[in-house]
DNA sequence: CTCATGACCTGACGGC
DNA sequence: TGCCGTCAGGTCATGA
């Protein structure tokens, strides 16, 4: 479910809950999720440390720990944390509970189980990597995401630029929604091959990508149907949405003279308009 | 190396 | 009402 701007929101209401408390202990009800959670390292990892600060990379969170520990957080598909007083009723598919020194426990529920929880030594490799995070390509809000270097990834890529995009080794944490969105802000045929984007096209392609993500960040994230922030809130940017999940509407951009279709890419569904987009 | 496909899970929804 | 097929925001292993 969730892209970089839902992770985002999640992490930094994340980082507002948790920073400062302390891990008594943590609780595995489920430790099959998409990697079997290795209980004994994350109760080392964890119980008695605390937690200074929740970042982001790509689609991951990564919640800082002190003594050079930290925690690595996938959400799949389905992936929500929440915060509750200890001791309240817990949830069907809460997987993992962490009771604080303050009286709350912090609780992530996952009913699809493709997220993931990874406890990992807090340590930077010379690509700037923290822990087990997989070959991630740069941040697409961050200067380091540039036109040039974009171009230089689409340019050795042979697939349909669709299925590149969603490729998180060549930008960080653009999924399925936002990667459609882009492209048709951007113009750009999904079904394109990556490396017959030109310069033009992949300038506005990077500028859309950033635009869509910066503008969904602002309204905390899009909510179609599970996703929440920490505080149960949904996200708002459903409602600026232009193609995603509106197969057979008028295309905004041209209205009326053609309608926003759907074709299956890569196992996920595509929307766009044919006419705007070439 | 690149690329396409299916597997991993549960739940919601529509058709019959 | 209930059963069955399909679909869902993500990644990963596998084989061509």
């Amino acid at each position: 479910m969730p892209e970089l701007p839902e992770v985002e929101t999640i992490g930094r209401a994340l980082h507002l809950q948790l920073v400062g408390a302390r891990i008594l202990q943590v609780e595995v009800r489920q430790p099959r999720l998409r990697r079997l959670v290795d209980i004994e390292a994350l109760v080392a990892g964890c119980v008695d440390r605390r937690i200074e600060a929740v970042r982001r990379r790509g689609k991951y969170l990564v919640v800082e720990l002190n003594r050079q520990r930290c925690l690595v957080l996938h959400l799949g598909m389905t992936g929500s944390f929440r915060i509750e007083p200890a001791g309240a009723p817990t949830l069907p598919h809460d997987h993992v509970v962490w009771e604080l020194d303050d009286g709350r426990c912090w609780i992530f529920h996952d009913p699809r189980r493709f997220g993931c929880v990874v406890p990992a030594s807090l340590s930077l490799d010379d690509t700037g990597r923290r822990g087990p995070l997989p070959e991630l390509g740069p941040e697409p809000l961050s200067d380091g995401f540039t036109v040039e270097d974009f171009h230089r990834r689409l340019s050795r890529r042979q697939a349909p630029i669709k299925n590149v995009l969603l490729d998180q080794r060549v930008v960080a944490g653009i999924g399925n929604i936002y990667a459609g969105e882009a492209l048709f802000m951007a113009g750009i045929n999904p079904r394109r091959r990556a490396a017959r984007i030109g310069r033009d096209s992949c300038r506005r392609l990077h500028r859309a990508l950033r635009e869509v993500l910066t503008e969904a960040i602002a309204c905390g994230g899009t909510t179609i149907s599970d996703y929440r922030s920490v505080d149960g809130l949904r996200g708002r940017f459903a409602v600026h949405l232009q193609v995603y999940g509106k197969p057979g509407e008028n295309c905004p951009r041209c209205g009326a003279v053609a309608k926003i279709r759907v074709l299956p890419m890569a196992g996920r569904s595509t929307f766009y308009c044919p006419r705007c987009q070439h």
